[in-house]
DNA sequence: CGTCACCTTGACGAGTCTCAAGTTGTGTGG
DNA sequence: CCACACAACTTGAGACTCGTCAAGGTGACG
């Protein structure tokens, strides 16, 4: 893909309704990007906030603890935006689960751009709202539940974002391997493995091969994951 | 405090820069306020997504995971801005720690007057980000870090957000109980007092009373933390 | 000054991690 | 297309951190 093109990727994923061609043109003039292979971390030691766009592939935002021990704090997939901290009180790499096709923004020139055009604004701020949700989530999931809980509740979140449905189940292609799901729900890869055997023996799921999953039975699962029964 | 006072501490606090009469009318058109006694949820069941600007006193946002379980989400103080969302795969409770003086606006109505105003909504923007950061890192430390760590990442965390200085080192007020500290950090209240004396023990921190803490030590405790060292 | 909720400390047990060995899937080269 | 090699995953046994249960302390109120 030619930049062009991953620039109009962004625009028509982020500015459906459309915004002001100077505006467009200061944005396509800060705009950079890269396609990076499965395991790159394309932004290590940049330096400044970025803005992320995942044109095309799936990322994961990892927080470096110590050596060994990191935390999957995020995953993205095709049309998700991230912010991506140049620091903290921990290290933070974006780092690419499979070939991406990346647009990017230094935070500050993106957002001194957007104050031109509120809309452009406001759907950022929707997008970074549903970010906080879902990191809350994590909170909750990561304080308060059991590993099982946090299996069943990482499943059915994920089927929400990438799964389709097929025969009355839901399937879907987890790319990311173990150790990251385990990274991710503050668990080892035993744990993560143990688990999802757990979830087979009891017939919620199926795998083939090692990223095929078939959620047989969504309210099961949520109820397994612990999340609030739905009306109707 | 009546009403226009509060909405003042609102515009003050969230509009330094100013904004014009008529979105500033339409705000204050659709604000609403209420003031809180220390224990008092006041958006239970309200059922839409609120934003809320605590205009005095502190508050907890809670998830309710189960009967006795509990995750508190972030703690908030005043001039702090709040997303407390309806629903979500769990029940959110914003919880007043003291008695509080909240001013608050129905999400839907404030987005859509903050777009005749960028300014507000970069504002508001800035302010997400800054909790999804806090967010990510509670994730770190719920995911990765041991209780001792998790409990000297409170303490510094707090201490940048309320602390003083004071004969060389930080003083505090953590308003909260120990439960609240536990369900903050996903832990119990024993395992909680029992790294305070630790901490105590080591010379890192003191207390007096309940609430008032001392850190005496931010280096070691940025340390225990398992924080990134601060170059320079 | 007394009462009560909140906090502290101790002993024990459960859930998850660690370490280790075996199995399966995937990708490569013949 | 098959066989091989390696990484990824699964499964098991024992250790350790933190949770649970229980019994005192302590500080903040009236």
């Amino acid at each position: 893909m030619t930049f062009p093109d991953l620039f109009d990727e962004f625009r028509t994923a982020v500015l459906p309704g459309g915004a002001s061609d100077p505006t467009l043109s200061n944005l396509e003039s800060v705009a950079r990007y890269t396609s990076a292979r499965e395991g790159d971390a394309p932004f290590n030691g940049i330096g400044v906030d970025q803005i992320v766009f995942i044109a095309g592939g799936s990322t994961k935002l990892v927080a470096h603890v110590s050596q060994g021990r990191e935390q999957v704090v995020a995953f993205h997939f095709r049309g998700d935006l991230v912010s991506v901290p140049a620091s903290a009180a921990h290290a933070y790499t974006l780092c690419a689960l499979e070939d991406c096709e990346l647009v990017f923004f230094p935070a500050d020139d993106f957002l001194q751009i957007a104050q031109q055009e509120p809309h452009l604004v406001i759907t950022i701020l929707e997008r970074t709202l549903r970010s906080l949700a879902r990191s809350r989530e994590k909170s909750v999931a990561l304080g308060r539940k059991t590993a099982e809980e946090r299996l069943a509740s990482f499943l059915v979140t994920m089927a929400e974002r990438i799964g389709w449905s097929r025969d009355g189940a839901v399937e879907l292609d987890l790319i990311m391997s173990r150790r990251d799901i385990g990274d991710s729900l503050g668990l080892t890869i035993e744990t993560v493995s143990r688990q999802l055997s757990e979830l087979r023996n009891a017939c919620l799921i199926e795998t083939s091969g090692r990223s095929r999953f078939r959620l047989l039975d969504l309210p099961s699962l949520h109820r397994r994951a612990g999340h609030l029964e739905l009306a109707g």
